[in-house]
Order: C-alpha cells, then sequence, then structure tokens
RNA sequence: GCCCCGGUAGCUCAGUUGGAUAGAGCGCACCCCUCCUAAGGGUGAGGUCACAGGUUCAAUUCCUGUUCGGGGCACCA
C-alpha cells in the first residue's frame, strides 16, 4: 500500500519536473509514514516541505502542485492538505479487504520475509566460562541472543547459534582445584579456602560427588598443598583486607602445586569432572529456557588443534607483533584501540585474547555474511582490539557486528535483590526461572532495549493479572483461541469491510504494520520492537472485543469479518511469541 | 583523565531514516459485568522531552558543550 501511493507522488513529481515547477535534480526518495492522529489520515507525506526550496514556492503551493499531479487511485478515497503542507492520505475502506485475505494466505508465515535469504549469520551468545552456574547476567543474554537468532530467521536468514566453551585457560585451573580443595575438606582436612577461588556452594556439591563416586583416590595432607605457598591476601566479610598478600600469585602456586601432587592423570581427572559438571548444568539449564544452540565451540579443541599459534604466527607475519618485558604484545593501537594488547604471557601461557582472536578469525572462515557477538556491557572495551586484530589478519571487520547487553536488576516487594558477586552470592539463572517461569523471565528479559538497563520486577512477572504484559498477552491468545473454536468455520467470501468501526480499522491498520515490525527489529537486532508492538495490538484488539459482541452478532458478514479478525490477530500473536520465545496457550 | 550506554508524566518505559496536539502501563481520582474468559474495559488529572548553544521551513530525534546516573579502562575473563 506504502508502495502504491509512494509511486503515486513519484508520478506527481515527474510531471512537475516537466511543467518546470520542479528542477530536473529533485529527489525521487519519496517519504511516506503512517499517521499517528486519524484526522491525518492513514499515511502522510511531508514530500511538499522537503521540496518546498527546490521549487522556490511555499510548501502549501507545492503540495497543491503536487496533488493536482496525482494521478487517481481506486484504492484511495481521499487526499487532503493540511498544517504546513503535509499530503494526507485516506484510504478507501476496501483496501482493507486485501489485508485480511492476505494474512489468511500466508497461513503461520505471517510477518515472515526473505530479506535475508541465501545469506547466513552466526549469532553466538552467552558463552559464559564454566565456572560456575549461569546467573540472572546470562539470562538476559540468553534470552536476547535467542530472540535476535529467532528474528533472523525470520527474515530469511539461515542462522546458527553458538557457545563458546572458555574451557582452556586460567579460569578453569582454578576452578579444578576449588573443587579438589573442597574435596580434601569433605574427607576432613582443614586448610583456608583460597580468597581467588571459586567459593559457590555448587564446589562443594562437586567435591562431594566426585568423592561419593570415586572415594579417597585424591586425598593429600592440606599441609602439603599448602607448603611454601605464597601468602594469600585474606578479607573480611565487608570486603576489609585482614592479611595483606599476593591472591593472584597464590592461587596460581596452588594450581601448580596441585599439579605436581596429583599428577597429570589425576588432576586432568578433576579438571575434568569438574568441567563436565558445570557444562552439563549449563546446558541443562539453557535447553530448559527454551535455547537450543546448534554449536557448542571449544576453546579446548581450538588450541589443541594449533590454531591459536597460528594466529599469532599470522599476526607476526604481519608485523604487527613485538616482544617487550617477557611477554608478546599484539600492536592493536594501530588499528585505533588505545594501546597495544598482551597476547601472551611472561609466564609462557596465551591470554584469553590469543584465543579469542583465533576463535574470530576462524567463524569468519566459515564464510558467514554476518557474524554475530553478544556480550555483556562491561565488555565493550573488548571490542577494539578483536577488530584490531582481525583487520591486521586482513579480514574485512564489517561482517562482524558486537551487540552488548546491559544489566539486569532484580525487584522484589519494590526493594532491589542484593547480588555480590564475592562470596558466590548471586541468584542464579534457575532460580529465577524457577520463580517467574521461563515464558515471563524470556519476555521480561527482551521488552526493554538491550542497550538499557533492565529493572526486573519479580512480583510482576509472577503475577497473573493484566498488569503483567506476558499475561495479558497469553490470556488474549488463549481468549481468541476459545473464541474461534466456539464459532466453527470463517467464511472469508462473506466479509466486506465497507463499513468499518473505528477499532475495527486500528486493528487492521496494526496488522499491516506486523512484517515491518519484524524486519525493524531483525534489522536492528531488538526484540523490544515486537514485545511493545504486540502488546499494543492486543490491547487494541480488547478494545475491540469490548466494543462488539462477535460469537451473538446476526449479520453474517459482521459475523465473518469479526472472526476473521480474530483470527489474523491470532495469527500475529503467535509468531510473536514463538520470536520471543514464550508459549501461546490455546486456553489458560 | 579517556571510552561506551542512558537522562521523556510521581514510577517503569515507547516514540518508527527530523514533521502536525510527545504516547503506553503502573500509581492516583471516578466509572462499567442480565453479555463470547472482569486474567477485561472506560473517563480524568499528571510534561520546560536533563541543561545550553548550533544545523533546519521544522529538533525529543542530528551536531557541539555542560551536567547527572550506570559500566569499562590488567601479562583477569
Amino acid at each position: 500500500m506504502k508502495k502504491h501511493l509512494r509511486n503515486l507522488i513519484i508520478q506527481a513529481l515527474n510531471s512537475l519536473v516537466q511543467d518546470g515547477v520542479l528542477p530536473e535534480s529533485t529527489s525521487r526518495n519519496v517519504v511516506l509514514e503512517r499517521t499517528r492522529d486519524r484526522a491525518h489520515g492513514d499515511f502522510a507525506s511531508a514530500i511538499a516541505l522537503t521540496l518546498a526550496k527546490f521549487a522556490n514556492c511555499k510548501p502549501q503551493k507545492l503540495a497543491e502542485h503536487i496533488l493536482t499531479a496525482l494521478p487517481k487511485s481506486e484504492r484511495v478515497d481521499k487526499i487532503e492538505i493540511a498544517g504546513p503542507g503535509f499530503i494526507n492520505f485516506f484510504l478507501a475502506t476496501t483496501a482493507y479487504n486485501a489485508v485480511v485475505r492476505d494474512i489468511f494466505d500466508r497461513g503461520d508465515k505471517f510477518g515472515h520475509s526473505q530479506i535475508g535469504a541465501g545469506q547466513r549469520a552466526q549469532v553466538e551468545f552467552v558463552s559464559a566460562n564454566p565456572t560456575g552456574p549461569l546467573h540472572v547476567g546470562h539470562g538476559r543474554g540468553a534470552a536476547y541472543g535467542a530472540t535476535v537468532a529467532n528474528l533472523l530467521d525470520a527474515v530469511g536468514y539461515h542462522v546458527e547459534r553458538e557457545y563458546y566453551i572458555n574451557n582452556a585457560g586460567r579460569q578453569m585451573n582454578i576452578l579444578a582445584i576449588s573443587v579438589w580443595l573442597r574435596y580434601l575438606e569433605h574427607c576432613g582436612e582443614r586448610l583456608r579456602f583460597p580468597t581467588s577461588g571459586y567459593r559457590g556452594e555448587y564446589v562443594r556439591t562437586i567435591a562431594a560427588q566426585i568423592y561419593a563416586d570415586q572415594g579417597g583416590a585424591y586425598i593429600l595432607p592440606a599441609a602439603r598443598v599448602f607448603y611454601s605457598i605464597p601468602q594469600d591476601e585474606v578479607l573480611d566479610e565487608h570486603g576489609n583486607i585482614l592479611v595483606n598478600g599476593d591472591k593472584e600469585a597464590h592461587v596460581d602456586a596452588l594450581v601448580h602445586r596441585s599439579q605436581a601432587l596429583l599428577g597429570e592423570l589425576r588432576y586432568r581427572s578433576i579438571f575434568n569432572l569438574s568441567l563436565k559438571a558445570i557444562l552439563d548444568d549449563i546446558q541443562d539449564d539453557l535447553q530448559d529456557f527454551g535455547i537450543i544452540y546448534e554449536k557448542w565451540y571449544s576453546e579446548q579443541t581450538l588450541a589443541e588443534s594449533g590454531a591459536v599459534d597460528q594466529t599469532i604466527k599470522g599476526l607476526r607475519n604481519a608485523g604487527y607483533i613485538y616482544e617487550m618485558d617477557g611477554a608478546l604484545w599484539f600492536r592493536s593501537s594501530a588499528f585505533g584501540d588505545e594501546k597495544d594488547r598482551v597476547i601472551k604471557r611472561e609466564n609462557g601461557q596465551n591470554t584469553y585474547f590469543a584465543s579469542d582472536i583465533a576463535y574470530h578469525l576462524e567463524k569468519f572462515q566459515r564464510g558467514f555474511d554476518l557474524v554475530i557477538d553478544i556480550w555483556g556491557a562491561d565488555h565493550h572495551g573488548y571490542i577494539p582490539r578483536v577488530k584490531a586484530a582481525l583487520q591486521a589478519l586482513g579480514e574485512n571487520t564489517d561482517r562482524l557486528s558486537v551487540l552488548l547487553v546491559q544489566f539486569a536488576i532484580l525487584y522484589r516487594n519494590g526493594q532491589r535483590v542484593p547480588m555480590s558477586t564475592r562470596s558466590g552470592d548471586f541468584v542464579t539463572l534457575r532460580e529465577l526461572r524457577k520463580e517467574v517461569g521461563n515464558d515471563a523471565a524470556r519476555f521480561f528479559y527482551v521488552m526493554r532495549k538491550s542497550e538499557q538497563h533492565l529493572d526486573f520486577d519479580l512480583d510482576l512477572a509472577k503475577s497473573q493479572s493484566k498488569d503483567n504484559p506476558v499475561y495479558y498477552i497469553q490470556y488474549a491468545h488463549a481468549r481468541i483461541s476459545t473464541l474461534l473454536e466456539r464459532a466453527g468455520k470463517i467464511d472469508l467470501s462473506e466479509i466486506q469491510t465497507a463499513d468499518l468501526i473505528h477499532e475495527e480499522k486500528e486493528i487492521i491498520k496494526l496488522l499491516t504494520q506486523f512484517p515491518l515490525t519484524i524486519h525493524e527489529a531483525a534489522s536492528g537486532y531488538s526484540p523490544a520492537i515486537v514485545a511493545t508492538y504486540i502488546y499494543d495490538l492486543v490491547k487494541n484488539y480488547n478494545h475491540f472485543y469490548q466494543a462488539v459482541k462477535i460469537l451473538s452478532e446476526e449479520n453474517a458478514a459482521n459475523n465473518n469479518l469479526r472472526l476473521a479478525l480474530s483470527e489474523c490477530v491470532r495469527r500475529t500473536i503467535h509468531p510473536s511469541l514463538m520470536v520471543l520465545g514464550v508459549q501461546a496457550p490455546m486456553k489458560m
């Protein structure tokens, strides 16, 4: 429809150029928009305002010229000039018929398009270190990433969802010794748990499980483990320093000592059991949350394949590697990063950055047209160096989009729920899902723009009332479903849209916007647009529902129209909720 | 100090590549079920779009500066 009107205006402009009213160079980029106010018709164009100075006359005068030059169209009822020179189009109500029929023809693919057809997109999200269960912050990344992937899928991309498992670095070693130390405690050894160790309760659980499965095979006296290890930093419960020490050196020394005492085989065993326990938990958690990955990509495998060393060699060949203070540096400042970055540490270990470069290079080599990373907002400083490395390796970073997700803050009884990473005192994703349910969690996580901090109201998410947008929308879907079930078959040939009431027109207008909404949400990576849209549609449906009788309507044409509209709304709610990862119940 | 994100109604937020009278939900004040799910609907009050400049016929929207809030500036991830 918009296209149709745009063509009309372009034709008018062409003839005005011929008449010499407008110069030859006039732009044919016609802007049309839906009106906000009903009095302004259905569509409006500010074209006369934009072009007035080229025509050398007042906008209103130009608008009149355009109006006379506009070809007639049976789909337009009335055209007016208003305000400073807007041209308002009022659609013929018969144009609405086509909309309803079109939605029925599209089946369950209404709103979907093929804009991305033939293109491959990869979305990498969550990718939390497997050092503990997912918490509510990861949850937002999970819901957001899954929805962005669904949106790209809806507009025709071939999408691959991927989780990058950071299972090779120092943090994993710290996890392994944390588990082992808890295991020793479990077996009666007394020790002071390191400040930089993983202190969560889950570590004890894994340790106890290892003991239950394998008995005392890993027991060693704690005194031997801690003998002449550098002093740890000791804090009290308020974070004040009680004993000055180097907690990182302390924990690194413990890792070394553990590897020496346990031997390669037993150390690997603890390491792998810990990793498996946590990764299993993460995978279950995400699957229960309705998130399916095509690929779980292991950093370990990447490192073992030699890809990381290969990548460093590539950077060296390109001339961007130098040595300083015993470490290897990447000259990222040559590509706009604020300083150079270490890629191999003095102790010979690669930094995480090194494997991240190799991983991204590998992603590029897999040939995706679109590579999307979803990170927490606190990682934003990391973007320039990753892009720098890819550029140094000769890649075009336009294919890479890094999307940042701000934190979610939980509120219960109007109070902020305290969360501190120290002491491992955070709310897990699993706890949140258990408390509010998957549907509410998925919806609440994405209903705000991702770059916006999210105030997550737990009480609202749990409430079964109209105040809760998830229930409001699901309820409408259920209500329509039962309504249509009672009504039986809809006779589309009986539909006529000659005299629609206001509520009906509003619904149809909104329905026509749905494909565009999905497109905008997909191209802008903004699931919140869908959430806002669907809420708005449901609200309008409720107005309509309140205004008319549907089942008891005697006039067959009206009856069929209203049923058809209900069905159209249902066919819009359904795919929207699917994209958002929320159930669309038939009954409630 | 530098970098990223944000500042719109009492609260939480929308606001479509700059457009006509800036919207919604909650909260507040009233009101509506002989009727398909009241898990719903209606009416009203409530705004210096953080502030100051600039670009434009037109700025909440774009640019610059200021200010406030969040986050980041490691041989941690």
